[in-house]
DNA sequence: CCATAAACGAGACGGTACGTCTTGTCTTTCT
DNA sequence: AGAAAGACAAGACGTACCGTCTCGTTTATGG
C-alpha cells in the first residue's frame, strides 16, 4: 500500500467553530430536501451555509459524511425536543401490540420529507460505498433494531415466542418487509400493512393446528 | 406548459448500429464491476466502447437507464446460455423445501460480482430518483417476485398455506430481509440463514400449541 | 527528466471556434485594462467572454500566454485598421529626424492606456518567467527593433554612422533609456526627452572637436 | 470619505521581535531564490520562518514590501561586510576608465542569484503596481543613479562633459541598455558590452571631425 | 518582582481562484 | 441519416493562499 505524501495534518479540534458546524448541517439537509440528493454540492452547502469550503473539507471526507452526522444530529435534537428519552420500546406484556405500535410510528416518521430525503440519500450512497453503509448501518441502523432484539428476548423470557428463536433474525420479519418498500417503492406502506407485518412473523403463514 | 422548441427528433431506430449498442452493454457492466458505479461515467463508457458520447446519448436519458438495459440484457444473455427456461420456479410439493432451495440459489448469484455490482448499483440509483426506482422495480424485481406469488398461490391451493394469507405480503418475510442484508450490510447472508427465514416464516416465531 | 505520464492530448485547431477566440482575446484585453493584470483572472476572462474555463485552458498554458496572444492581435488589427504597412521606418536621408519622428510616435503610443496596460503587464510576467520574457522579446520586441537596425545600417551606407558601429548596440543608446523610463516610472517621458536623447548618442556628451 | 471603524492600531514597534524580523528576511530572500517569486507565498515565508502570518500582516502590507526591505537589508549588510562604504564612486580622473570599471562590477553583481531573483521580482512587482514601482526607484535605483550623476558633473568640471549635457539624462545612455539586457532578455551582457556602451556613450555614433 | 498588556506562534475561518473533470449539446467529417 | 470524434458552455471538484480573526504563550517593562 503506498503511503500518503503527507499524511492530513489533523486539524485542531478545539479550536472548531460551533457555528458553522451548525450552519453546515442545517444547510446539508436543507438542500437534500429541497433539490435533492444528487443535486446537493459540496458549494452549494458552503454557500447556503455561509462558510468557506475549505471548512467543510477540513472535518469531513465527503458530502455523504457531513449529511451523516448533520443526521445523526437531527436523530438526537429530534428526540431531546420531543422530551423522549430516545432509544427505549414499550414493553406492555402484549407483543403482538408492541411491536404494531412502534411499527406505526416509523411509518409514520417514513412519511415526512425532513427524515425520508437524508436517510434514503444516505442508505443509496451506502449501497455503492460498503465503508459508508457500514458507517450508516452501525451509527444509525443498529441502534434501533437492538431495542427489536431486547424487546424480543423479553417476550421470549414471557414465553410468547420460542426460546429457540434467534431475535436478530426474527426481527427482520417486520422490519425488512417495511424497509424494502419504503427504500425501494416495492409496495405502500401503511398500518395494515405493518400490522399484518406482525399478525406473520409472529403466527407463521402456514396452517396452524387447532391450540 | 411551455411547449418544447424542437420535439426530440425522435432516432430512426431502424438505423440503429447493434455493434454500438453491444460494445456500450459491455463496457458499461465491465467499469461498474471494475471502477464502481460512481466512477463510471458516460464518457468513460463511450472511450471504453469506442463509440461516440453522442450515440449514447441519442439512445439512453442517463448512465443508469444505460446500465439498466445493459444489465437486463446481461440477465436475459446469461439464462438463455444456461439453457434454462427463466422464470419458471420448482413446485415439488413441498413448500419449505422449494423456497429454501430457490433463495439458496439466490445467495449465491448475489454474491457474482458480475451480478453484485450492477445490480447495486442500480439500486442505489433507484434509492434517490424515484421514476428510475420503480422501473427498477417493475423490470426486474417484481416478474422475480412474481413466481413467490404464483408458488405461494399453488401452496394455499395444496393446504399448506392459509388461505387468508396475502401471498405478496408473505413472500417478503423472507426475501425482504436477505435484501436487506445483501444490499445494507446488515448481516451476513448464507444457506442457513435464508433456510432460518424459511422456517420462522412458516411456523412463525410464537411458540405452536401442541398438534 | 520523469515524462508526463499522459502527454497532452493536443486539441484539433482545424475544429477550433473563431468565436470563442476573439471573445478571449477581448475580454483578456479589456480586463487587463480595467482592472490590472494582477486581478485578471482565467475565471473572470471566461466570464467575460462568455466561454467555458476549459476552452481557454484547451489553447493557452496560462493567462500570460493567452495576454500575450491577445496582444499581438491586437496590434495586427490596429496596424491594418491604420490603413499602414505594418514594420516600416521613414527614411528621409536625414537620420536623426527619423529617429525622433519615431521616438516621438512611440512616446505616445505608450501613453494609450490600451497599449500600456497589456505591455506592461507582459514585460513583468517576462522578468520573472525567463521563458515568457524569450517570447515577449521575440514576438514584441525584437521585430520593431530590427527597424532600427535596417535604418542605422542604411545611415552608415549614408556615411552618417560609423561604420564600426554595432547597429544592435546602437539603437539601445536611445531606445532603453525610454524603455526604462516607461516600465519602471524612473523618469518622465516627452518628446524634448526622446529628442535630447538621439542627440546625445548621435553626437556623444564628450566635447566635440572643432570641425 | 467614509472613515474607517478602526484606524489601524498602530503596533508598538518598540516591542517588535527582532529575531522574527530577521527569520522573515533570511525566509523571504531564501524563497525568491529557491522557488521564485510567484511561489514565494506569504504563507511558505511564515511557515519558513517559523514565525505567524500574523506577525507579517502587522509589519507590513504586502509581500512585495516584505521582500523590499528584506533586500535593502541584505544590500545595506552585504556592503557592511564587504568593508566598503557604500555609495561612493571611483574617480581617477578618467572618465572612460571609471565608468567602464562601475559597470563591470555591476554586470558582476547582477548575474548572482541572490541579487538578481529578488531584485528583479521587485521590478516585476513595480512594473504592475506604480506605487511599489516608485519605491523600488526612490529607495534602490535613484541612490545608485544620483552616484553616476555626481561623477558625470565631476567629469563636466573636469571638461570632460560638455556643459550643456544633462547628467541625469546622459547617465542612462549606458545605464538603461544594460537594465534592459538584464531585465527583459533582450541580449547577452558582458564587460565588453558595456565598455562599448561607455565608447559610444562618449563620442557618439556619428563619424567624427579630425581633431 | 510581579502584573499586565503587547507581540507572538499557531491555525481556523470566509473567501477567491486555481486547474481538472464530467455533463449534455453542437458541429464536422466520414460512411 | 447514423456514427466517431471532439470542441464547446457550464459548473462542481478538491487544493492553495489570501487576509482576518481568535486562541493560549512568551516576553518585557513599569508600578
Amino acid at each position: 500500500m503506498p503511503a500518503r505524501e503527507t499524511p492530513p495534518p489533523a486539524p485542531n479540534a478545539g479550536r472548531r467553530s460551533e457555528r458553522s458546524r451548525r450552519a453546515i448541517y442545517d444547510a446539508a439537509l436543507a438542500l437534500v430536501v429541497e433539490v435533492g440528493y444528487p443535486r446537493t454540492t459540496i458549494e452549494g452547502i458552503a454557500a447556503r451555509a455561509g462558510v468557506g469550503k475549505q471548512t467543510i473539507y477540513r472535518w469531513w471526507p465527503s458530502k455523504a459524511e457531513v449529511l451523516m452526522e448533520a443526521f445523526l444530529d437531527l436523530a438526537e435534537r429530534s428526540a431531546r425536543e420531543a422530551g423522549e428519552q430516545p432509544y427505549t420500546f414499550p414493553d406492555t406484556g402484549d407483543l403482538a401490540a408492541d411491536l404494531k405500535a412502534v411499527l406505526r410510528a416509523t411509518v409514520d416518521e417514513l412519511q415526512d420529507p425532513r427524515f425520508d430525503a437524508p436517510s434514503r440519500a444516505l442508505a443509496a450512497e451506502g449501497l455503492v460505498n460498503e465503508e459508508l453503509g457500514r458507517q450508516y448501518v452501525a451509527k444509525l441502523l443498529e441502534p434501533s433494531l437492538q431495542l427489536y432484539v431486547e424487546r424480543l428476548r423479553s417476550a421470549q423470557d414471557a414465553g410468547q415466542v420460542r426460546p429457540d428463536v434467534d431475535p436478530r433474525i426474527a426481527l427482520e420479519l417486520f422490519v425488512s418487509p417495511l424497509a424494502q418498500r419504503w427504500l425501494q417503492y416495492t409496495g405502500p406502506i401503511s398500518h395494515d400493512y405493518t400490522d399484518t407485518l406482525v399478525e406473520y412473523a409472529l403466527y407463521g403463514i402456514a396452517p396452524r393446528p387447532k391450540a
